[in-house]
DNA sequence: ATATTTTAGTCTTATATGCCCGTAAAAGCA
DNA sequence: TGCTTTTACGGGCATATAAGACTAAAATAT
């Protein structure tokens, strides 16, 4: 059968997404106990208008590496709260603009307390140089053109 | 306002959040084309009850690092779809023991060539010692003991 | 200028994730 | 023994993620 190695050891994709739920439970415990209303997801789109200005849902999705249909479904919640604002595009009606409104930023801040727990208690465990070292590996690994797709 | 700091560059929650959207993108494609019918976190759970035998929901949990709740949303489909098997335990009435069934192994047989191909992808552009070494970084902070919860 | 192709986003469907609350059963205590 | 607490799951709710089909608009080709 030659079961004999072990996939869940060595995947790739397993490991990865195991650390990711861990970490995003800190993160997301963090925000919620901050009063933020916000997930972690959230907080970054939020955080990424605020700080790149308005962006279509195409750029929003490649600097998020997320898929255009995901970035849609998530911005809904947002829009819904009023924490976002999704205009059409006055140079090419396909897109939609999105931006961060003022309600969106006052969220950002009230978050940003939570942020910093969650981000000192991960790098006082994991440790400053290994945690910025999981991120550049990270970015490695988000910038990886895989011959499919 | 002391928004300088780029938060999305530096929050290791959004970093490995991006890096395993792509990294499950790819094996999600090879398992599709593999025509085994699952997704990633499908194939491991299978292949962990293959190798590890039967397991009750919240060994499962545990072993996954994930939330009790998430595995029981998790299994449905796959019961549905005959790979496991849920039953009551005989010692802790309690407790769910899962089982894979023989569709099931039969269903990871089908999927390893998917899965082979999208590991070899994966490494073949990351290089294997940087995948090892991001595994065993993952495994750190997989083992973090965080002071929440 | 018209026809074709490509692009941006939506809608539907399905899995993924985790919280809160409730139920039932086991474990611990008085 | 009987009461309380803890534990294991299920149900409901909400967000997260993406493939596939579809619509509309822009870009390109003829």
């Amino acid at each position: 059968m030659a079961n004999d190695i072990n996939i869940a050891a060595i995947c790739n994709c397993t490991k990865i997404r195991r650390a990711q739920r861990h970490i995003t439970r800190l993160y997301d415990t963090c925000l919620a106990e901050s009063g933020a209303g916000v997930r972690a997801t959230q907080f970054a789109i939020l955080g990424l208008l605020k700080r790149e200005g308005p962006k279509t849902m195409m750029e929003l999705a490649n600097m998020m590496t997320m898929d255009r249909a995901t970035i849609g479904h998530n911005l809904r919640p947002l829009e819904r709260d009023g924490l976002v604002r999704i205009e059409v595009s006055q140079s090419d009606r396909r897109a939609r603009i999105v931006s961060v409104t003022d309600e969106g930023k006052k969220r950002i801040e009230i978050g940003r307390s939570g942020w910093e727990r969650a981000q000192t208690e991960f790098e006082g465990l994991l440790g400053h140089e290994q945690a910025q070292s999981m991120r550049n590996m990270m970015d490695e690994v988000i910038g990886l053109s895989f011959s499919i797709n």
